[in-house]
DNA sequence: GTGAAAGCGCTAACAG
DNA sequence: CTGTTAGCGCTTTCAC
């Protein structure tokens, strides 16, 4: 029923490995048997099957992405459908497949890539998260399996090739920027903290702050989730200092979303009561009310730099591809403005 | 290098179909030999090659998942991530892998879809949208390959297995709800008028307001995309009429998150000068400011559905899988208030 | 430049 | 209950 190679080769006079050649678009075979040979493999509509063709050669053709658990709220978030845009840009014009590997807790993720990798359903692997203590890295590592890692790696920076941002930097700008519109009270709210994009956010922040002369309270320092009890808890303990920061720098847009609403409840209003700025500049952040002001990482960037470490890697096993830092900027929007309130804090 | 399941037959004394057998957990093995055998993969660690596999038994157990262009405006839309959720949770647990297609355009995705197919990577496929003259679905059906659509078919409804809401009821509903509340003159805002889904809660808009004895312009119909741009032509559409509306039905939160951000540019007020209810419920409905009133479609379970109909479809070709029709909820949050507005239009 | 034949790692009759 | 033997559809030496 279905038609092979072989059927190819009957019909064009040949032999299957002539038309395996010319499939592969080998040199050594004459132009003229390519035409006859292609010619055929229209007429009777030959597709490869890619399961023999994958079994003969040890190739896929296919590379692995892995996302973070889908039951963790940030499953939802629009980074990840912007990162595989830019993934998908690039490894179509190359003529790659995309796996989606996910799972519904950690362990669940752990195994189906160790089921899909040693199935040879892959050739390599895109991490599209970054976290403390993450299995899936090790196995990777000590596996040689070709990888690259959208984030920071959590140890072993140097034998891991990884897209990134400077978010540390990032972070100390937005901080800066913060400062110099006269905010001194300055609260920062992240994701979970054991991602590796909150920590390096922090520390920037942090950093920014001490440089500044300026001092951070415990409890201005937040971590929460992407939902509104998280953007709820976060302003509740707000409110319990003494006095409300003038402004928050949250590590994420959909955090962000989420507090400017649970902040208005409290008639509390963004920009004019307390000044917002966010980080990834989501597809959304222009619709929110009011528009985001956001670092803007280039999100479809990461992935297509992603795409393109991951597959030149697996063509070139040799090659000596190197980590990128993907550059960001500020995008002015309308959460953030200059400090009104007096205050009584001083360096 | 790699271990085969001759490696573990040899060391197991056992031959190697013994080995094949005990992985399909064939009930004609002895628990003996099945134990013994288990001991050995585990010792040799051995995991199957699933494109041997794949290629001898002419299954992959992997399913792929169609997503619009990624060029599209809609790619982002939060809608997929939920779906893909609902999909994974099935999947996983039924041990099916998935494949994602999609490409840079119409064509590119069609392209892909043919060649995953033909190249046998998939054993059905879920379609994640639904639009006027899709190729694609047209493919699928000449082939008689199995495929199930979230959404509504354009044609040969009878002869395609869709899972969706009745988005022609909620439509009907929610316009009702509106005219309950006071609100007369009413416009609709949808994305992308191929859509389905566009076209059927339009019908439930018009429907609505035809029988309650209102009338419809044709400027108060529009049709717009997922962006600040799509928003603000819409508004720019609502502020050249000779009146503004006091309600909009806006078929997607993401559109609704774009209107009310622009119309507070104009200084008008959502729900206080205008009352909006949309659709999907997407995670940030309740993240915005203010919070969307919005139909919850139940969207991870049109996922579910969607991969529990495909899989047993695949499992049991002569089985019927019917479609299903996923139950709708409106949520009442903030941007739906009654009409205060005196209103000289009467039915 | 092209063909013959072996083999990738697994499953599926068929036999016993 | 288990082993033997042919493939699945392609690629890849090795000849010529």
């Amino acid at each position: 029923m279905t038609i092979t190679i072989k059927d190819v080769a009957k019909k064009a006079n040949v032999a299957p490995s002539t038309v395996s050649r010319v499939i592969s678009n080998n040199p050594r075979i004459s132009e003229k048997t390519k035409r006859k040979v292609r010619k055929v493999m229209d007429e009777l509509n030959y597709h490869p099957n890619l399961n023999a063709r994958s079994l003969a050669n040890r190739s896929t053709k296919s590379i692995g992405l892995v996302l973070p658990p889908a039951l963790d709220t940030s499953f939802h978030n629009p980074f990840f459908a912007e990162v595989i845009r830019g993934v998908t840009a690039y490894s179509n014009q190359k003529d790659y497949s995309l796996y989606f590997i996910t799972g519904n807790n950690e362990d669940e993720v752990e195994q189906t890539v160790i089921k899909t990798i040693r199935g040879r359903r892959v050739d390599g692997i895109i991490l599209l998260y970054s976290k403390e203590n993450d299995k899936i890295i090790d196995y990777l590592n000590e596996n040689n399996f070709p990888f690259v890692l959208v984030g920071k790696p959590y140890h072993s920076i140097d034998d891991i090739t990884y897209i990134d941002n400077d978010n540390y930097a990032a972070a100390r700008d937005v901080t800066n920027y913060l400062i110099e519109h006269g905010h001194r009270q300055i609260a920062f709210v992240g994701g979970e903290s054991s991602l590796l994009v909150t920590q390096n956010r922090l520390r920037g922040f942090q950093d920014s702050m001490q440089l500044n002369g300026l001092s951070v309270n415990e409890e201005e320092i937040i971590f929460t989730s992407f939902t509104r009890d998280g953007g709820r808890k976060a302003v509740n303990q707000l409110l319990e200092l003494k006095e409300l920061p003038t402004a928050i720098v949250v590590t994420d847009d959909v955090l962000a979303l989420g507090i400017i609403s649970v902040l208005s409840e409290h008639n509390i209003s963004v920009p004019k009561n307390i000044s917002i700025i966010s980080f990834n500049n989501a597809i959304f952040a222009e619709l929110a009310n009011p528009p985001l002001t956001s670092v803007d990482i280039n999100i479809y960037q990461l992935g297509n730099e992603a795409a393109k470490n991951i597959i030149t890697k697996i063509e070139e096993p040799d090659g000596t591809e190197k980590s990128i830092i993907v550059p960001y900027k500020i995008v002015v929007r309308g959460t953030c403005v200059k400090n009104e309130r007096l205050t009584l804090v001083s360096s």
